[in-house]
This record gives C-alpha cells, structure tokens and sequence, in this order.
DNA sequence: AGCACGCCGACT
DNA sequence: GTCGGCGTGCTC
C-alpha cells in the first residue's frame, strides 16, 4: 500500500520532520493529522509535507507512532503552498511547521484590532480620469515586461478606483486577486467597499472574525468559489487558485511586517508569489516607503503618477511651529487656533504620534541633539547608569553637562507622555469637551467606536489620539490638527526615524485636506529646520527623498544595506550579556569580509516585561551572502543551547526598537 | 515550545 | 531520607 508512512511538521521552532504510521490511509500531502506526540503524549497537530512507502531509516522501527486522526478530508495546502512555507523557512529562519502555521486560519491564536465606525456606502462607480485610465492600462497590459507596479499619488487621487478597476479586469481573465491593505484600516469600509462592488465573489479575512469564521472564508477560496481576497498581512497566503494580482495598499505601512515569527514582510513574500506564480505586483501609497521610492528611481518597479485630487478637496495649510520656549507642550499659535476653531464651532484632533518612551537630550538655546557619530541616531539616556547610549554600536560616554555646542546649560533630557499632554489640554480648555481615542482607552471592545462615533457626531471639540487616528481622518466637522510633537518619531533611535516622521506628517496632511477643504494643520517641534520636517510641512516628496537617499547610502543603511538583527533575551542581565558576547566571538569569523558586525549592544529597549535584551547586528551589501553567514553563525550558536536565554533572528528588520 | 528525566541542596 | 529547583535533551 502506498503512502503509509507521512512526514508531518510542527508549529514548533523545531526543525526536524517526523514520520507517522498510517494505518488507515487516509493521509495526503497537504492535510493536517492530529498524533500524540513526545514522552508526554500530547496532542498535537502536524502538517503532512510528505509520504513514504518504507519506514525512515535511522530510526527503530517500534518508535514509529500511529497516526491518531487525519483532520482533512481535501488538503488545506497545495505543493505551493509547501513549496511557498519552504521558502519563507529558509528566508526568515523558522521552522516549516511555523510557516505553515502562519499560512493557515487557526494554525494560531490571533487577536482582533478596533476598528472606526462604519461609512455609509457610495455605489456610484466612477469614471476614471485619464491618469487613472493611463495607469490602469499600463497595469493590465500583457505586453509589459515587468511585473511590478507603484501608483503613487496623494490621498484622494483614486488610487483604489485603479485598484479596483485592475481587480475586475483580472477577475474577467479568470484570475484571482489578493487586495492586501494595513492592518488599521481592515474596517467595515475598505471591506464594504469591495464587497458592493464584487459581490459575493470577494472574500475576507478580517482580525475581528473568529478564527474559525477565517477558516471556512479560506476552504471556500481554495475551492474558488472566491476569486478576490481583502485582507491584511496574512491575507498573502491566500489559497486561491489562477492567482493574477497582488495589492498592496499603502504599501509604506509597517503592519506588513510581522511581529512574531516567522517576521516576514508581506511584501517581500508577495513578490516571490507573484514571480513563482507569475502574478503581477502594483503597490500604492502616497508616502512610498524609501526602498520603493529607490526601486522606482532606478526603473525596477514601474512608477505611475497619479498627480490630480478628484474631489476638488485643497491640500491643507500645514504650518510648523516651534516649540523652542514653550512652557508644556501646547504652543501659543496652536492655543490659538483650538481657540478659533472651537469659536467657529468646529472641532479638532491632536495627534501624539507615538508614546514619549524614549527620552531625548537636546539643547533649549541652540536645539543641539546627541548623536552617534558613527550611526546618526539619537543617544539614549539611561538613568540609572547616568550614561549616553548607542543602540546601534553600543558606544556609551558620560552625558554631557552643557550643550557641546553653544555652552548652554539649558540642555538636557526630555519628552512628554500621553497623560501629560491630556491634562495640559484640559487644564487650558477647561470649557471645551475633549476624549481620548488610543490602544489603552479603547480597552473594551466597544468603547473606541462609541467615542469615534461621539466625536463625529459633535459630542467633543477635541479628540486625543494616537497613531489609529491617523487612518480614520474622516471626520467632517474637524477644522484643525495638530500634530503634538512630531519629533517624537525623530528622536527613537532607529535610521527610519526621519522616513517615518515625514511620512506621518504627509499622510496626516493629506487625509485632512481631503475631507476638510478649509483645513488647517499646525506641526509642533523642537526642530522646526529638520529637513525631514520642513520637507513634510511644504510637501516636497523628492527632496526628501534625495536627501534621505543620501544619508542612508552615506550611513551604510538600507535600501543600500541588508541587515540581519540577532537578539537575546533573557530574565538574567548576566546570561544575556554572555549569550551576546558568545553569538557575537561565533559571528566574528564567519562575517564575509564585504560584511560586518554592528555591535553586541543592549537594545534600544534594554528591558521589556522583565527580559533583559542584547542584540547584534549583521549588516552588508547584499542578502545573499548575509544570510549564508547567519545560517552558518545560528549553526553552531545552536550547537550549545544556553539556557534561559532566547535568540530570535529578524531577517530585514523594519523596525529596530 | 513543552515536557520529562536527572542531578544537587535544604527541609518535614 | 525526599521534595523541588533548574539544566539538558528529545519529540517519529
């Protein structure tokens, strides 16, 4: 009888396969099998990458166990979709078992995410203008050699009419879609959107539903009774048969990639999609990230233009403001402007781009920053050893007591939190109604939607948020933003750090102008002649660009670098210090001489749920051999397993906090 | 990862 | 004596 013993594979970081006995034969590659598995008999569910007619050797025989139930009746994975999970293994360093995990609904647990209050539906489809139909025909053109495609243009010039447009058309081929949008932004709209307008041929795979509601949405696109998929990150694995296309919505947006492993890149596993399957790739955002805009640059990815807002809406004024002799963190002009526009009753949203975790120095007089000299990113204070840090290289010296550049003494560390900033505002508008719409009040699950919901409806002048603001800028009654403190982003220790801040400033301004043609957009810093700020506030994406260009390539940072980041974790100081040390003495020889080693040093954040945290990065001109080093240094770090001590390997890494 | 096995110190 | 913490190694 053929097929009676199957090589399963587990959602374990192991990565052997093990065989199984199938007495009933009932296996098949592709489906799933529960075994009891270990000394502990356990139950487990394996994924079948394989069949053998004769029992493996180097083994007993007798320790072959059965096979306790085969879970599938069809294969949930094609050779593909294994070849594809392969594949994802051996980039992001994980366990075929993991990968395959990761593909499946209900391989893993996976949490919801809020969402923004529905929107009502608009069924008209509208004609496209010429850009529009220029890009279109550009996409679906099989006479195009390339594959690959960005639509860039600002918020409001139709980039998901395309999209939409270049879905139907393939879905009129007989092909499928896979339409990937930002975790953020999988609400009931983006959803609703492509629902009305494919029907009942369109799926999703929304965060909010059960996993097992995501599992039967899934068999029923493997059987292809759904041709086009709306859905975030994951959504990549998408089972579909004739696959056509790929979207990518703005596609600058990290949710792409994961958090957890395997750390893929939602992107990087689209384009091996697309080129094994031969699909085509079109991308959009109106802030590319800064390797798109590279790839562009250089032809490798087909840039169309889309340069006219459809619905008229004007591009608001976006003013920045210094907040250089402020006392708190509200300047005079944007007391100013809340005043007016609560005045003209009208509301207005504050935005703190992100929690002020990390904590800065900077010179009050001359608006001085400690930097590495080596990697351009901010020095870290760390308190309790009154040193300055780099999280990069891990040069550290003494902070100094006046500014090193003009003498001040008014230099120092400093950064406002979200609680800071909301008891200022009270205490300043004591007369005006004013919410919070971030991660911690949301806590229970209705609570951010009614708050949204309120704000819209004028319940409140003012509405606090954070980051998930940012998407849902929808709101006609707002007059004004004002971004808090946009350095924030700036001063995290990290090479994006200038990429993100313009972009958020970018898109920031661009959602508002859409929906609110006399918008008004005041952007608070300390660094109001950063070029990454000034850039943003007068909206010039190619000097930004150029000049972020520059940098990187001068710095020795991707997109002219790949980088590989090992981090160690440990409840013990000690032991992750030895562990980073070892990794690090392993690395040393195995670096190819074109590559380097950046570090060991503590983490940017050192200590998180009471983990101790080192990393070492691995830094080179290309992946190739980058990545054969860090197989070679996992090797024979694994070789003696520390114990109490994790290593996790991020392949590409987005962010590097 | 999760679990059992096996080795040492300090307790009824 | 033996209970339990932790280090080591395996899972077909």
């Amino acid at each position: 009888m053929e097929g009676s013993y199957l090589e399963l594979v587990f959602d374990l970081p192991a990565k052997q396969v093990f065989t199984f006995k199938d007495t009933q034969g009932q296996g098949g590659l592709g489906k799933r099998a529960q075994v009891f598995f270990g000394k502990a008999n356990r139950i487990m569910t394996g994924y079948i990458i394989g069949e053998q007619t004769v029992p493996p050797e180097g083994i007993e025989q007798a320790s072959i166990k059965e096979i306790s139930r085969i879970i599938d009746k069809d294969p949930v994975f094609e050779s593909r979709d294994i070849r594809l999970a392969e594949w994802v293994a051996g980039y992001y360093f994980c366990s075929v078992g993991q990968a395959l995990a990761s593909m499946i609904p209900s391989g893993r647990r996976i949490g919801g995410y809020p969402s923004f209050a529905d929107q009502e539906i608009t069924e008209v489809i509208p004609e496209l203008s010429e850009e529009q139909q220029q890009a279109l025909e550009t996409i679906i053109d099989p006479s195009q050699s390339s594959g690959l495609f960005y639509l860039y243009g600002i918020t409001g010039s139709g980039k998901t009419e395309v999209f939409l447009r270049a879905a139907e058309f393939m879905l009129n081929t007989g092909k499928s879609v896979i339409y990937l949008v930002p975790e953020i932004s999988l609400t009931h709209q983006a959803v609703e959107a492509i629902k009305t307008r494919f029907g009942s041929a369109a799926a999703t795979l929304h965060s909010e539903m059960t996993p097992a509601a995501r599992f039967t949405e899934w068999v029923r696109i493997k059987r292809g009774d759904l041709r086009i998929v709306v859905g975030p990150r994951s959504a990549v694995f998408a089972p579909v048969q004739n696959l056509g296309l790929i979207i990518i919505d703005e596609e600058h947006d990290g949710s792409y990639k994961s958090g957890n492993t395997p750390r893929y890149h939602a992107r990087q596993v689209a384009m091996r999609r697309c080129s094994t399957e031969g699909a085509r790739l079109v991308m959009g955002s109106a802030t590319p990230s800064v390797e798109a805009w590279k790839l562009m640059r250089e032809g490798g990815i087909t840039r169309l233009n889309l340069t006219k807002r459809l619905s008229g809406g004007k591009v608001p004024d976006i003013i920045s403001v210094s907040l250089e002799h402020t006392e708190g963190c509200l300047t005079k002009e944007l007391k100013e402007e809340i005043r007016k526009t609560a005045q003209m009753r009208r509301q207005t949203i504050l935005f703190l781009n992100r929690r002020g975790f990390a904590y800065f120095y900077h010179c009050q007089a001359c608006g001085y920053e400690l930097t590495c000299r080596q990697c351009s990113v901010s020095l870290t204070y760390h308190k309790s050893k009154n040193r300055v840090i780099c999280h990069y290289c891990g040069y550290q010296s003494a902070p100094p007591g006046a500014c090193p550049q003009c003498g001040s003494l008014g230099a120092g560390y400093s950064g406002f939190g979200t609680e800071m900033i909301e008891e200022e505002v009270r205490k300043t508008f004591p007369d005006l109604k004013i919410c919070r719409a971030d991660a911690d009040s949301a806590g229970k699950k209705g609570s951010l939607q009614e708050t949204l919901e309120n704000f819209k409806t004028g319940g409140f002048d003012i509405l606090l948020g954070t980051q998930m603001v940012a998407k849902g800028l929808n709101f006609p009654g707002v007059r004004l933003v004002g971004v808090v403190l946009a350095d924030t982003g700036l001063h995290l220790p990290d090479f994006r750090a200038a990429e993100r801040t313009f972009s958020l400033i970018v898109q920031v301004a661009g959602r508002s102008g859409r929906y609110f043609p006399d918008g008004k957009v005041i952007v608070q810093t300390f660094r109001p002649q950063d070029p990454a700020i000034l850039k943003a506030c007068s909206l010039d994406m190619d000097g930004f660009f150029t000049a972020e260009l520059a940098q990187r390539k001068m710095l020795g940072f991707p997109p002219y670098t790949r980088l590989i980041r090992f981090t160690i974790r440990s409840r013990e100081e000690e032991r992750a210090e030895a562990a980073i040390n070892r990794l690090a003495s392993i690395a040393d020889p195995l670096i190819p001489p074109e590559a380097e080693a950046l570090g060991p040093a503590e983490c940017p954040v050192a200590v998180i749920a009471g983990s101790y945290r080192r990393q070492l990065l691995l830094r080179g001109p290309s992946m190739g051999s980058l990545h054969t080093a860090a197989q070679a240094i996992l090797n024979q770090y694994e070789i003696k397993k520390d114990t109490r001590v994790y290593l996790e390997v991020d392949v590409d890494p987005v962010s590097l906090l």
